[in-house]
DNA sequence: CCGCCGCCCTGCTTGC
DNA sequence: TGCAAGCAGGGCGGCG
């Protein structure tokens, strides 16, 4: 499933092949996915404009448009955005197709049909309700401690909360938390703001050092070039249940927080 | 504002 | 072996 890591890797992937090109038409299967504004025609607008950049902002892939518009993909778990030529069978859960001037093709697949194009008007603020960008210079340990500060929900599901910090999902969280050796469940605001700083510490360096491997290829996740990720190969605890702990050997276990699974260590997390 | 819950959807796993 | 039920999960809207 798509997080920060795997979202940014997909960027920057695209923004290689796509910047410049212009959409000459588009094909849309799937109409829920292919969201736009009331009274806008998804297809029609997008016809004859230009790709001029491709950002990421949470689990969002942005691309910037001519005319100052956007085009804002959320791929929820199984999103995938592929280029090609066409010449390849497409991808058989196939939503949304941008077919380029030049023959190229940038696809939309979705098995589960979770995911959304939305069309966003110039200067529209489509990202009012995301949280600080946890890469971004905003997010530095004292603001986080200010975050935290009262709130008596569970650290992890405030890490999952896109409204307060946007990018991090249940796989981050979990390998954050556990670096920074905290229990899932801890309430936000009984953490000290010695861990406190320890968390902030742990999820940065997660979160860089997941992009580094382009990561984390858990159940489909590939790249904008159909590339496998890095990061499921050294995770410490997401996915490991009974497996042995990386620090103090006790075996990983699996709960439920907040409706998500949750893997930890008894053993060395509080 | 805050926290909680159900819904969306399909493929895979589990259980009879 | 075959089939149905259960489960997973990010974001969003609704509710108290």
């Amino acid at each position: 499933m798509p997080e920060l890591p795997e979202v940014e890797t997909i960027a920057r992937g695209l923004r290689t092949k796509i910047v410049g090109k212009t959409i000459a038409r588009v094909q849309v299967r799937l109409a829920k996915v292919a969201v736009a504004p009331a009274g806008v025609d998804f297809s029609r607008t997008l016809a004859g404009e230009r790709i001029v950049g491709v950002a990421r902002r949470g689990k969002y892939v942005v691309l910037g448009l001519a005319s100052g518009r956007s085009l804002v993909t959320s791929l929820r778990m199984t999103g995938r955005l592929l280029v090609g030529d066409g010449g390849g069978s497409p991808h058989p859960y196939t939503h949304v197709t941008l077919c380029f001037g030049d023959g190229d093709r940038l696809a939309f697949a979705d098995v589960r049909q979770f995911g959304r194009m939305r069309l966003v008007g110039p200067g529209e603020a489509w990202d009012a309700a995301l949280g600080v960008e946890p890469l971004g210079g905003d997010f530095t340990p004292e603001r986080f401690i200010g975050m935290l500060a009262g709130r008596t929900t569970p650290i992890k599901a405030f890490l999952l909360d896109q409204r307060r910090i946007a990018g991090v999902g249940n796989i981050y969280a979990c390998e954050a938390l556990w670096k920074a050796r905290i229990r899932p469940g801890t309430p936000a605001k009984s953490l000290t703001k010695r861990a406190i700083r320890r968390l902030h510490r742990s999820l940065v360096d997660v979160l860089n050092r997941a992009i580094d491997l382009r990561g984390s290829s858990v159940d489909d996740y590939v790249d904008a070039d159909g590339r496998k990720g890095g990061f499921q190969n050294v995770l410490s605890v997401y996915g490991r249940l009974g497996e042995p702990c990386d620090r103090c050997g006790r075996p990983i276990v699996r709960t439920v927080l907040g409706q998500r699974g949750t893997w930890w260590c008894r053993g060395c997390q509080r």
